[in-house]
DNA sequence: GGATAGCTGTTACC
DNA sequence: ACCGGTAACAGCTATCC
C-alpha cells in the first residue's frame, strides 16, 4: 500500500517490550490515516580520553551483559557500538548503547557507573523527539509512505481496530515530497459555567463552530418556547450535554480541537464534571478520555486527546505574539478585537437560576460567538503554528504550549547530527538552583539623553544585535575557553572585558553559533523571498521567516536560561559585553563622520542629521557596515522629522527609553511613555498622546498648552467620564502575599469582599474617589469601577495629568504645575 | 511631626 | 519557565532631624 501522508499528531504504545511510534495525519483525499514505525532506541556513553582498545573492549562486554528487569519490563543492552562523535565541540570516542525500551535508558545509564566512562548523555530526550531525529518523519512535512495495511489484525495487539482511523498502516519505507495544500479540519468549543472554580458548578452550555457547523448544545431550556436565531439544541440533563458533546467531536472528528484557555478552563472543566457524574468522555480516536498533565511549571495544565490535537490558543499567542501586541491583557475580547477587529458579544453574567427567557437567548449567542472568535484566531495564527512546527521539528502539539527557551532547545536538538554531537543534558535541580542563585551580570548602555526638541533625526539600529554578537564572537557554551587567561592561553581568541573579569571564546566555529548564524542567514533569505513574490505561499513564507527572527531573538536568552541544557552565563555575559562595544564604537563613528548622537539604547542609535541629506546619510551607513566584523550590520531604521526627550521627574537629567518621533507621513513612534503604559489612566494616557502629537507637528507647545488648560477645566467641572479615570494594574502574586498595600491591593481585597474572583494575575481596575473626610493615603480613595463615588479633581489633576505632561511642557520653558495651580486660585471665582 | 532615603511593586523596553 | 539589565514611578516605611 502507497499514499501520501502529513503527519499532525505523534504518540507512541509499548508492544511486547518495544516502543512504536502511532503518527496520526492525512493523505490529500482527506483520509485520516495512523501510521506505526519503530526506531532505534540508544544513549551514548562518552569514554574517558585515551583509553585503550583493550579497556574499551572490556568495558563493551560488561554493558553488553545489562540486563534490567523492572517496571515489568525485561530490557536488555541489544547492542553496543563505538563511534567517533563530537560532545560540546570537541572530538570523543563514545559507545552508542541500544536498549529494547526507551523508557528504560535512565535506568541503564544509572549502572554505567564504571571509570571508564567519562559521561553518560542523550537518555532525557522523550520518544517522539528522538523517533523524529532518528527516522526524521518531521510534522507537516508531506511524505510518500508505503507499509501494510493493518484491517483487524492482531499484529500490535490488535491496534488497528480500536483506532477511528481510515487507514492504519505498518510502515515500510517513505519519503518526503514536494509540499501539498493542506487544509486541516478544525473544530472550535467553549463552554459556560455558574462557577469558575474547576468542576465547582454545573456547566451551562457548550458550544461548537466548525467550517460548515454552529451550534450551542444545552440542558438550560427557557420556561417559554422560542424561536433562536442561531442553532440551540437542547437537551435532558449536563450529562446528556456532556454525551452530546463527545458525540459531536466524534462526528466531525476534527484534526484540531480549538479553546481558548481551554487547557486550564474548558477541557479540565468538562472532564471535572463528567468524573463527577461518572460518566466517560470519549474523545479520543480510540475512545480514550482526555488526560491531563501538570506540564513545565507552576500549575499550568495541558489537556491532551489521542489522536486529535487540542489547542489551547492562548498559550501559541503568548510565546509567539504577546510581546509584539498592542492588548493589555490576553483576554479572549481583547486579543479577537486586536486580530479579528471584532470582540466578545456584550452579556451581563448573572447566576444561571435568575436569568430570564431573553437573556437565556443572549447568552447562547454569546457562548456561540466566542467559539466563533476561537474559530477565527485560529485560521489567523494557523501557519505560524505550521511555521514553528516546520522549524522546530516537534509536533504542534508540543510547539504551540512550548516558551521560547522550549522551542530553541528543540530547534538545537533537532539539528545537531550536522555536527555530530552527542546532545547535553538537563540540568538537574541543584544545577537550576545554582544558576539561580548567580550573580546577574552586566547589561546594555543607555545613553542619557540631553532633554529638548529635535529636528531631522535618523535613527541606525544592529540587525538582530545580539544575535549577530553571538555569531561574530563565537559565544556558546562550546566554545567558552575560560576567564582572566594569559597571554598565551589567550591566543586566537575573541575576548572581551565584563563585570571585571576578562572572557575568552574560541575562534573555531562552535556549533552554536553556526547554527544560529544560519538561522539568521535564512530569516534574511525568507524576508527578501517575502519582499520580491507575492505568490499564494506567501503567509508560509511570512510565517517560517517569523519562526526563524523568533529563535533568533530568543537564543541570547535562552544562553542565559537557567534551564537550558545548553546554559553558558559567561557566553550570555559576553553576549551583553560585546554589544555594548558594538553600540560604543557605532556612536564614536557616527559623531566622526560629522553627526551628532542624541540617544542610544542597547543596539539602536538616534542622530542629528547635522545638515547632511538623507542620501549622504544612506552612503555614510554602507560605508560603516563595510568596516563592521563579522555579521554585524546597522540598518536605517528610518527619518525622522522631530524628536522629542524629555527630563526625568526628579532632577533635570534627560530621562532614557523615554522619547517621541515623528516622520514625514506623520507617523508617531512613542517609546516608554505613559501613554504605553496601562496603569494610568486613559484620560491621562489620552491627554500625553495628545500633547506629544502636537508638539510634534508644531514643533512648539502653544497649541498643546491650550489643550490642556481645556482639560483641566473638563476636570474640575466633572465633566470627564468615569471610564476615562480607571486604572489598571496587575495582581502579580497572591493576594496575601502582599507587604506593600499599593492601591490596587485595595482595589484587589475589595473586589474579594464583593465576592467577584480575583486571582494572581488578573488585572485590579479602581479610580481614585474624593471622600469627605481628609484622607492623606491613596489607598484609602480607591474605589471599584461601579461604586458610588465622584472622583478626586486633585488626585486626577496632580497625579495623572500633571506627571503625564509637565516634563514635555518644561521642554518649552513652560510649568505647568503654575498652569493647573494658577487655575486653583481662579476656581474661586473665574470658573 | 515633617522630610526624605530607600525599599517594594509594577510595568515597559531593548 | 526567555534572559538580563536599565529605567521610571507610585506608594510606603524607617529614620533622621
Amino acid at each position: 500500500m502507497k499514499t501520501e501522508f502529513i503527519p499532525i499528531d505523534y504518540d507512541y504504545f509499548d508492544f511486547e517490550g518495544k516502543n512504536f511510534a502511532r503518527v496520526i495525519g492525512r493523505n490529500p483525499q482527506g483520509k485520516r490515516i495512523c501510521i506505526i514505525d519503530s526506531c532505534d532506541v540508544y544513549f551514548w556513553a562518552i569514554l574517558k580520553n585515551g583509553l585503550s582498545e583493550r579497556k574499551t573492549k572490556n568495558l563493551i562486554e560488561k554493558i553488553e551483559k545489562i540486563k534490567l528487569d523492572i517496571k515489568g519490563r525485561n530490557t536488555i543492552v541489544e547492542k553496543v557500538e563505538i563511534h567517533k562523535k563530537n560532545f560540546l565541540g570537541k572530538p570523543v570516542k563514545a559507545l552508542k548503547i541500544f536498549a529494547t525500551n526507551y523508557k528504560d535508558l535512565h535506568d541503564i545509564a544509572d549502572k554505567l557507573g564504571f571509570e571508564e566512562i567519562e559521561k553518560r548523555r542523550g537518555y532525557d530526550l522523550g520518544f517522539i523527539t528522538h523517533y523524529i531525529i532518528e527516522k526524521k518523519m518531521v510534522p507537516m512535512h508531506w511524505y510518500e509512505i508505503e507499509g501494510e495495511v493493518l484491517s483487524n489484525s492482531q499484529e500490535f495487539g490488535g491496534i488497528d481496530s480500536v483506532l477511528d482511523v481510515d487507514l492504519c498502516i505498518n510502515l515500510k519505507e517513505f519519503k518526503e515530497i514536494d509540499e501539498k495544500k493542506f487544509a486541516p479540519k478544525v473544530l472550535a468549543y467553549d463552554i459556560e459555567t455558574d462557577e469558575l472554580e474547576i468542576g465547582k458548578g454545573e456547566i451551562l452550555m457548550i458550544s461548537f463552530v466548525s467550517e460548515e457547523f454552529k451550534k450551542v448544545i444545552t440542558w438550560k431550556k427557557p420556561a417559554k418556547k422560542m424561536e433562536h436565531k442561531i442553532p440551540v439544541e437542547y437537551v435532558k440533563n449536563e450529562e446528556e450535554m456532556l454525551k452530546k458533546f463527545a458525540e459531536y467531536v466524534k462526528k466531525i472528528s476534527p484534526d484540531f480541537l480549538v479553546g481558548y484557555f481551554s487547557d486550564g478552563f474548558d477541557l479540565p472543566y468538562i472532564k471535572a464534571r463528567a468524573d463527577k457524574l461518572e460518566i466517560k468522555i470519549p474523545l479520543g480516536l480510540d475512545d480514550s478520555s482526555p488526560k491531563f498533565s501538570r506540564g513545565g511549571f507552576a500549575g499550568s495544565m495541558t489537556g491532551k486527546i489521542k489522536g486529535i490535537v487540542h489547542l489551547d490558543i492562548l498559550k501559541f499567542i503568548r510565546t509567539a505574539y504577546s510581546q509584539y501586541m498592542q492588548s493589555e491583557t490576553l483576554s479572549l475580547n481583547e486579543v479577537s478585537n486586536e486580530f479579528l477587529g471584532e470582540g466578545k458579544k456584550d452579556f451581563v453574567f448573572q447566576h444561571s437560576s435568575k436569568i430570564s427567557d431573553e437573556n437565556w437567548e443572549k447568552y447562547f449567542e454569546y457562548n456561540l460567538h466566542d467559539s466563533a472568535l476561537v474559530f477565527r484566531l485560529f485560521e489567523k495564527v494557523w501557519y505560524d503554528i505550521i511555521g514553528f512546527s516546520r522549524v522546530m521539528q516537534e509536533p504542534i502539539f508540543e510547539v504551540s504550549r512550548n516558551g521560547m527557551s522550549k522551542n530553541v532547545e528543540s530547534y538545537i536538538l533537532h539539528n545537531l547530527d550536522k555536527f555530530g554531537e552527542i546532545p547535553e543534558k538537563k540540568p538537574t535541580h541543584g544545577e537550576i538552583a545554582e544558576r539561580r542563585y548567580m550573580e546577574k551580570y552586566e547589561g546594555a548602555f543607555v545613553f542619557e539623553p540631553i532633554p529638548g526638541i529635535y529636528e531631522n533625526i535618523a535613527v541606525f539600529d544592529f540587525t538582530s544585535s545580539y544575535g549577530s554578537v553571538i555569531v561574530t564572537y563565537n559565544l556558546s557554551k562550546s566554545t567558552f575557553v575560560g576567564k582572566n587567561l594569559n597571554k598565551i592561553q589567550g591566543k586566537n581568541t575573541h575576548h572581551v572585558e565584563t563585570n571585571g573579569e576578562n572572557l575568552y571564546f574560541s575562534k573555531k566555529e562552535g556549533f552554536f553559533p553556526e547554527m544560529l548564524k544560519e538561522i539568521i542567514e535564512k530569516r534574511k533569505k525568507y524576508k527578501q523571498e517575502l519582499k520580491t513574490s507575492s505568490s499564494a505561499d506567501d503567509a508560509i513564507k511570512k510565517a517560517r521567516s517569523n519562526a526563524y527572527k523568533l529563535l533568533a531573538n530568543a537564543s541570547y536568552g535562552y544562553q542565559g536560561f537557567f534551564g537550558a541544557r545548553y546554559y553558558c552565563r559567561e557566553a550570555a555575559a559576553a553576549t551583553a559585553g560585546f554589544a555594548k562595544k558594538s553600540i560604543h564604537d557605532a556612536i564614536k563613528n557616527i559623531d566622526k563622520g560629522g553627526y551628532k548622537t542624541i540617544y542610544s539604547d542597547t543596539d539602536s542609535i538616534a542622530f542629528l542629521l547635522s545638515g547632511k541629506t538623507e542620501k549622504q546619510t544612506v552612503e555614510f551607513l554602507d560605508n560603516l557596515n563595510s568596516k563592521l566584523p563579522g555579521i554585524m550590520e546597522l540598518e536605517l531604521e528610518g527619518f525622522f522629522s522631530r524628536g522629542l526627550w524629555v527630563t526625568k521627574r526628579s532632577g533635570n537629567l534627560g530621562a532614557k527609553k523615554k522619547y517621541a518621533l515623528i516622520d514625514k507621513d506623520k507617523r508617531i513612534k512613542i517609546r516608554g511613555f505613559e501613554t504605553v503604559r496601562r496603569d494610568w489612566c486613559a484620560l491621562a494616557r489620552k491627554v500625553q498622546n495628545t500633547v506629544i502629537k502636537q508638539v510634534l507637528e508644531d514643533g512648539n507647545g502653544e497649541k498643546a498648552l491650550k489643550y490642556v488648560k481645556e482639560i483641566i477645566i473638563k476636570i474640575k467641572k466633572r465633566e470627564i467620564e468615569k471610564k476615562d479615570l480607571i486604572i489598571k494594574t496587575q495582581l502579580k502574586k497572591p493576594l496575601e502575599e502582599y507587604k506593600a498595600i499599593s492601591p490596587h491591593v485595595i482595589a484587589a481585597r475589595k473586589m474579594h469582599e464583593a465576592k467577584i474572583p480575583i486571582s494572581q494575575g488578573n488585572l485590579v481596575e479602581y479610580f481614585i474617589a474624593e471622600s469627605k473626610e481628609k484622607k492623606k493615603l491613596i489607598r484609602d480613595r480607591v474605589k471599584l469601577p461601579d461604586e458610588k463615588g465622584e472622583y478626586d479633581i486633585e488626585y486626577y489633576l496632580e497625579h495623572q495629568i500633571l506627571p503625564a505632561v509637565e516634563n514635555i511642557f518644561q521642554v518649552f520653558k513652560v510649568s505647568i504645575e503654575e498652569v493647573i495651580e494658577g487655575k486653583k486660585q481662579t476656581k474661586l471665582g473665574d470658573f
